[in-house]
DNA sequence: TTGTACGCGTTATCAG
DNA sequence: CTGATAACGCGTACAA
């Protein structure tokens, strides 16, 4: 025998800090009178155990209350059966953004279907990023999905660098391997969005643009783009906005007072078109009678607009759903390609075009 | 002799070969030409190490981009270095909430100041608390950070028993062992905003209480009875809401309804003091001539209600940032007492009272 | 069906 | 200062 099985817990004194009673394998084998090896079947569910084993064993693991060490069973196993969600570089702005509640319900609403267990990874600035980069490559977790956006994200080449399975959730940047991702078709839902404006008989249509460090902001912006050179208009009234309220109303503010002849403006958000919808308002001119606007996203705010803005549906639960099945199949080894998914674009039209 | 340090030896049928892309310390001192302790002390920034083969080693981690495993640290430290912030059953309504945001920046931030790294753990039905749960307790993380809100959530209890150091934001319910937590004094903060409002000369005075199996609804509840009974008012001018904007309408509507001469309503969220706002404009009553209100929680939105909204601030990212001190403390071992750290209330007055 | 004996990758201990 | 070597707790070929 080299070691007691049994260490004798010091009863300390102090009751504020209980220490943290750790039962190993070797005492519910002590204890229900069979090997370690017998044990740890018995654990893993592994059918070549005798009725009788098996029963005495998960006596002794009822009460002892164990619980398998992670550590240990990730160093053996060689896996944590735990993936990642990683959002990198959110301010207080995006936490509160609907695309997370959804990104997050989507993914794990996929992931609880398996036995992997998901994980939230938020990074803040630069060194928050190393960090992270640091917790996924030290095999924390099997797998990351990664909310992708900022094309200066560093995360993304290192993450693709290393080894670590992973899938985006929306087109990354400035990477130069393949990458799986799942995005939807930003640039033919906001060529759809312009046609219809065009189509509806608008003369002058405007466009208030994302980031251009976002695919997401680039793409639809390129799709506007797509149907204004295609309906032989010019594609020169473009104002920039990042994604939030006062963004948009600014930008609006440009674009008005650019083009005072716009009757019709694609917005690349539905933050930025309610932050525009006012604007248009406080200069006196009517939607969409005045001014036609489509917004992009179709969070819940933009059925409570006034008036009810007409958006291009994000699917954004059912992107990360799908990221998340994605990134199961690449850890199974079923997933083929690297082809990207993309979800098709889909028109929601209320009152504002 | 069990095993050879360097895999070059031609001697023994070395099975284990090199799993893809795991560079394990072994190489790096093989690389370095100094043994695994060496390097691990490099790794772990032991002074006890010449300056040669400190070099050697940083060089070799360099050229082979060693990163140190975490499951083998993990079981060899006994630690992780990882804490989890748990948010027990969110649906997308409290996902959206400006709360998780707060909270979420707010530990975060405190631990970015620490070596500690923040996971997110969001636990959907009863079926994802039992995951969560064992997460936890296999030592994944070394502590946890629960922000506690329904009585009925059997995760409280079960986190306490494992004696898993934790520190809950918000008092836990149901819990009958004392346990860590930061709040803010929700019933003194209620019985201020109630005293203001018979201050200004409210004769009826009634409130529109949060959920009852949350402590921060039944705080409020009781603070608002404190200072009625205190006034010798009667406390029965009540109604209950979900926290949500509808329900704060619909128990506006209630308590119009059963108490036509309330001149005052102290509503326990402001969301639900938003959806009252909307309910007693809609019934033709002025506020705060007719109606004086004041809500709780002073989010960003209670700025931007017509009329601004009166509120009581809830430091939520002050006690988030806090709750992870007193973690880092329980942790380290320099957490004396038990006792709650609970945030004083401050009215912020605009000119709904 | 059960037990033995490693191996997983790292840190800690204790001689040199 | 450095290097063997024993833990750390669990999974699992290989025997029995």
């Amino acid at each position: 025998m080299t070691r007691a099985d049994t260490p004798a817990s010091p009863q300390g004194p102090t009751k504020v800090l209980p220490r943290r009673g750790k039962v190993t394998i070797r005492q519910v084998a002590a204890a229900a009178g069979v090997s370690r090896a017998t044990a740890s079947r018995v654990i893993s569910g592994s059918p070549l155990v005798s009725e009788q084993s098996r029963h005495a064993v998960e006596k002794a693991i009822a009460e002892l209350e164990f619980v398998p060490s992670a550590a240990a069973r990730n160093l053996a196993l060689g896996r944590s059966s735990t993936v990642a969600l990683v959002l990198p570089e959110p301010d207080s702005r995006v936490l509160s953004d609907p695309f997370f509640a959804g990104t997050i319900l989507g993914l794990s609403g996929r992931l609880d279907m398996s036995d992997m267990q998901m994980v939230l990874l938020i990074a803040r600035s630069g060194q928050g990023t190393q960090r992270i980069v640091r917790f996924l490559e030290a095999g924390h977790v099997d797998g990351a999905v990664i909310a992708s956006h900022h094309r200066d994200d560093s995360l993304n080449r290192r993450v693709l660098h290393s080894a670590l399975p992973c899938v985006f959730i929306g087109r990354p940047l400035g990477v130069d391997v393949p990458a799986h991702y799942v995005d939807m078709d930003n640039r033919q839902g906001a060529r759809q969005a312009t046609e219809h404006l065009i189509g509806i008989g608008s003369q002058r249509v405007a466009t208030i643009a994302g980031p251009s460090d976002m695919s997401s902001g680039l793409d639809r912006l390129e799709g506007w783009r797509d149907a204004m050179r295609a309906a032989g208009r010019p594609d020169d009234a473009v104002a920039y906005g990042n994604y939030t309220l006062e963004g948009g109303r600014q930008a609006a503010r440009e674009l008005l007072a650019a083009h005072p002849d716009l009757d019709a403006v694609f917005v690349a958000s539905d933050m930025m078109a309610t932050g525009a919808l006012a604007e248009i308002g406080n200069q006196g001119r009517r939607v969409p009678d005045d001014v036609a606007v489509i917004g992009f996203d179709n969070f819940e705010l933009s059925q409570s607009t006034v008036p009810p803005l007409s958006t291009v549906d994000h699917p954004v639960s059912q992107m990360a759903a799908k990221a998340g099945e994605m990134l199961l199949d690449v850890l199974a080894g079923t997933q083929p390609s690297v082809d990207p998914v993309l979800f098709a674009p889909r028109l929601v039209l209320r009152t504002t075009a």
